[in-house]
DNA sequence: TTGTACGCGTTATCAC
DNA sequence: GTGATAACGCGTACAA
């Protein structure tokens, strides 16, 4: 593979004129620039930006950690992330932490240790103290899917409490009064957490008491929201409406209630949260909370090389618009 | 940031002896290699696998260049390509083509520039000279979801002729005759173009004749496949039952259909191509033709490593099986 | 406008 | 078992 120093060479020019050829054609007379393109492509050159960020200590890399690129939700928020990246010259090195904090801690590590210019994490676990290393270093990186509202560390996020408060409300409006929630683990999603906060709240807001028999946890699978609403619909007072914090688990209480012979929403409302792309259309289409993925992701790009690139003042805390989308899967308590 | 030079100095050895230390510790006295241990922790050092890279002339990253992550099936090859690149010490950047070879092509010119060890490509179009190029310049690569068989470009994909083949000889067993497809654009993917050939060979084989009125072309999205359906249903001559070359766009003709008042499968079959991971959830439950995406990543990967590191002797071709998945939204003719 | 020369952090090749 | 030192390919002062 050749160098600058060959191309330097076939085109009788330094080096530096090569490099400033590729940096800053303008700074280079037309001709020996004209020279020096024609020497690239007789020796086959091609430029190696290991060397250069080797150089220039910037890698134009950022790393993004998800749990799991297998949730369509972080999917699109992926593809935002990298649309904005690639836009502005970074590449997106991706690492799934499986809602596990060592796997996101050693992902953490091996970015750095590759100089990504910086990390945006949906984390899982904010006690640790990798995020304060983040911080005491300096090292450029942003918070997504984030529930932290202020303080040293920019997140971009929504409002996870206000949109169990929505879902929750949509139930009581249709007079349920007895609401399941079928929850993602606390300890591995501070987001679920939050949800079932606002569904505690508005509960209490309605008069209607909290019932720890009606809150369910469930891996993030549709297999793991079928269980779960078979298990709400065996106990001895089962709830009449159900509020899962995601769209899996939603479109997985709806086969689990279909399997039980139950009529969505005539029998059991199921709601859920994000309004994934297919979401409208299953069968029934699903009531759910949207958030701004695709955007999430891309407002997260944006402030990131913003901080990478020294434009960024006060660390950032965006919180999203979230809305409910009502469908078929919620109707009237009868 | 401190560097190995430092940390040598720290423990009065050289930077050949902290090198050692990092990346073969058995080959140095276990005095010294505390000694160096401990410089390390005191100056805070940090590895650069940058550096390394630059020198070895090895990044340990794979470029994966796909459509578009988007969508379930690359996301499900995505994991397993990295889930393999992990294991063996390669981190994995992504890029999305969406289908346009410029813009593969230009993914291809950057990940090579950044030193990618080698490249996983579900591509588009294979006519261009780029991938010729790869094979040139004896660059590490594989195709994904491949239709190639043999010849010098290894290969890991399913037999989409053949599945093609199977959906429709499943609908013509249900005493369907008039046989829509709902395709992906032939120009875009090659594989849909195979499971169109497979699908136009079934027909052939039972005596049915081939209706070009019968094909429409549709983006791979649930939006897409609603429109195309209803396009079929106002049609002089409808199909009793369409063969939709992924899920998504079948997802979206069983919403066509329920928005046309049609019953599925009493007034019209459908059947997808994928098995996506909701393909089961949906209502009614979707018939399709499962291909091993997880798998076919995981081999993959397996496959290129193999290449990158040396191991590999010639050009490998796998072909995963596929298999037809029966559920409910496909129903015998009446 | 162009060239010279050094440095970036690591590995690898010799010696010792 | 350890040390000295030359690469690796590029950017960038600084000089011309």
């Amino acid at each position: 593979m050749s160098t600058i120093l060959d191309v330097a060479k076939l085109a009788n020019v330094s080096t530096a004129t090569v490099s400033r050829v590729i940096n800053s054609p303008d700074n280079v007379r037309p001709k020996t620039r004209e020279r020096v393109y024609r020497a690239m492509k007789t020796c086959r050159y091609k430029y190696n930006a290991l060397a250069r960020g080797f150089v220039t200590k910037r890698s134009h890399t950022i790393g993004l950690i998800i749990p799991t690129i297998t949730n369509p939700v972080f999917s699109e928020s992926t593809r935002g992330v990298q649309d904005v990246a690639n836009a502005n010259g970074y590449q997106v090195i991706l690492g799934n932490s499986d809602y596990q904090s060592e796997k996101e801690a050693a992902l953490i590590e091996v970015f750095r240790e590759r100089q990504v210019d910086g990390l945006i994490i949906t984390t899982t676990n904010l006690k640790g103290n990798i995020l304060k290393n983040l911080l005491d270093d300096e090292f450029p990186y942003l918070l997504l899917y984030s529930t932290v509202r202020k303080g040293p560390m920019p997140s971009v996020g929504v409002d996870n409490f206000l949109g169990g408060y929505l879902a929750t409300g949509h139930l009581i409006q249709l007079k349920h009064r007895r609401i399941g929630m079928l929850a993602g683990e606390f300890r591995f999603s501070d987001r679920s957490f939050h949800r079932w906060h606002g569904y505690k709240k508005c509960l209490k807001d309605n008069q209607i008491a909290y019932d720890p028999e009606l809150l369910l946890h469930a891996r993030y699978t549709p297999v793991s929201g079928c269980k779960g609403l078979k298990r709400f619909i065996n106990a001895k007072n089962p709830p009449t409406a159900v509020f899962c914090s995601n769209d899996l688990l939603a479109i997985g209480a709806i086969e689990g209630a279909r399997q039980m012979g139950l009529g969505i929403p005539h029998d059991i409302s199921i709601i859920g949260f994000d309004d994934m792309q297919i979401a409208s259309f299953v069968s029934p289409s699903l009531t759910t909370i949207r958030q701004p993925t695709y955007e999430m992701g891309r407002q997260g790009a944006e402030a990131l090389i913003d901080i990478i690139e020294g434009k960024a003042g006060k660390p950032v805390h965006k919180l999203l618009d979230i809305s409910l989308i009502p469908r078929e899967s919620t109707g009237a308590n009868t």
